[in-house]
DNA sequence: TCGGATGATTGTTC
DNA sequence: GAACAATCATCCGA
């Protein structure tokens, strides 16, 4: 309350109705505060106007507009409010006819003309106030985030493969699993697509809803631009308002669609969700090194390489396969000792193999275990023999297999007996025990992995180590 | 369906 | 930076 800014337009006395003066400047003052309660709720304005703007007498108008005394205290106040609420309230009552009877009345008044030229000036100031205290805010640096993020995810902008980029960031962190990468990107890329249909769908909806509600707007403005002043600038700032509630509802919109994307991204990027185990030949492998060099189970770079080449798989799972391998083996070595007796004898048969075809295992032309899939069996044992040797860093010397086949055999003898039950008071323990591993947990030191193939031990140390 | 096995990740230590 | 240790998430056989 208090002083508006304005006077009521009492100059036009002469001309005007001094009661009709009084209530036009009463229902400005309506109007006005309620313009600026709420900039929303335009719609019961609207209708307060409709009704509101009434001939002298008329049956639609306040008690207080047609007495021209309310409207300066407080309750009286509240009083109008409720008159005026109460009128909307049974607004729908008036038939149809009866309305437009009352405009037919208002637009034939003789006056109408002059007052709607002061309610024009009036309303002009009005308006510019209210414009003047709303600047253009700078854009919301949420929704910015929102879209770059949707572009760069290509979401949102022209469609260029469907994230591809993303699907290729996913296959680069998966580590290189191969031929599920394909699948995996389709699969990643369809529903990447789905998602972005989801959202240029909705999206078209809001604009669409948008237009509609704009120009709904729009033309109730128009029409009662015809009753009461309503100035293209009061029009635009109605626009701009829809526009800036529906952005919000947009704005939901595309926080959703980031939420989805980013679920998508990390079911995906996770590789731990997609874990495959490795095949058995890869883990033959493995696990034929890792009991070959079991007083030092630490690969160099190039075994690593050589490891993963022959395995199919990535350096960096090879290094991570003997970090478990080596933490769980320490854990538990009991539940390990079958294992590593059935590498070592392996190894042995390797050896001796080797041993019995002599000139074959010098022979280039030998194949490689890697060509059969899972068949670690005695027929191509000889071939395993030469990949650990390979592995080891060391190049192939015929005498260095004699030396190192005696010592095989000698493995081989005793994987035999004990195979019978450990009686021969060579426990498992002693078969596989953990020589290597220190006081404090830990593998004794021992020579880099690649100089590590010929360690000396006593005559009692049976273990893998292919340099035995 | 459950539990062990296993590959990957993360935080810490050296 | 590599290894360790704990943990997670998934696989897979019973």
């Amino acid at each position: 309350m208090g002083d508006h800014g304005f006077l009521p337009p009492i100059a036009m006395g002469s001309v005007v109705d001094a009661g009709f003066q009084q209530r036009e400047y009463h229902r400005e003052l309506d109007k006005r505060e309620e313009e600026e309660e709420e900039e929303m709720d335009e719609q019961p304005r609207l209708m307060h106007s409709h009704t509101g703007v009434g001939m002298a007498g008329h049956p639609g108008l306040p008690q207080h507009m047609q007495e021209g005394t309310g409207g300066t205290d407080g309750d009286g106040r509240k009083q109008d409010i409720g008159d005026i609420l109460q009128q909307i309230m049974t607004i729908t009552d008036q038939s149809l006819d009866e309305a437009q009877a009352r405009k037919h009345a208002l637009n034939c008044h003789r006056m109408k003309p002059a007052l709607f030229n002061v309610l024009c000036e009036i309303k002009e100031k009005t308006v510019l106030s209210i414009r003047g205290a709303q600047e253009e805010e700078p854009p919301d640096p949420q929704l910015m985030r929102l879209d770059n993020m949707l572009l760069a995810e290509g979401v949102s902008g022209p469609e260029k493969g469907g994230g591809s980029a993303a699907a290729a960031a996913a296959a680069a962190a998966s580590g290189g699993a191969g031929a599920d990468n394909s699948a995996e990107h389709s699969d990643y890329r369809a529903k990447l697509s789905q998602i972005r249909q989801i959202y240029h769908t909705e999206l078209e909806k809001y604009e669409q809803a948008c237009n509609e509600f704009t120009t709904h707007v729009m033309n109730l403005l128009r029409e009662q631009s015809r009753t009461r002043p309503i100035s293209p600038k009061e029009i635009e700032r109605m626009v701009s308002i829809i526009h800036r509630k529906f952005s919000a509802i947009q704005m939901q919109l595309k926080q959703s669609t980031c939420e989805a994307v980013m679920i998508l991204r990390s079911r995906f990027l996770d590789a731990r969700r997609k874990r495959r185990n490795f095949n058995k030949q890869a883990t033959e492998i493995l696990n034929e090194y890792f009991y070959s060099h079991l007083s030092n189970p630490y690969p160099s770079e190039e075994a690593k390489e050589e490891l993963a080449k022959k395995c199919a798989i990535t350096v960096a799972q090879v290094s991570n396969w003997f970090g478990n391998k080596r933490i769980r083996y320490k854990k538990n070595i009991g539940k390990f000792q079958e294992e590593a007796n059935m590498y070592a004898a392996r190894t042995a048969v390797n050896a001796a193999n080797a041993s019995s075809h002599g000139s074959q295992a010098n022979s280039p032309s030998t194949p490689n275990s890697a060509g059969s899939a899972g068949s670690f069996n005695m027929s191509n044992s000889g071939d395993l023999f030469m990949s650990v040797q390979s592995l080891n860093g060391d190049s192939y010397q015929g005498a260095q297999v004699g030396a190192n086949v005696q010592s095989q055999v000698d493995t081989l003898r005793h994987v035999i007996s004990q195979t019978g039950g450990y009686s021969e008071g060579l426990t498992a323990n002693q078969m596989y025990s953990p020589q290597g591993i220190n006081a404090n947990g830990g593998w004794q030191d021992a020579p880099t992995p690649s100089s590590v193939t010929s360690p000396t031990e006593g005559p009692g140390s049976v273990h893998s180590d292919t340099s035995n």
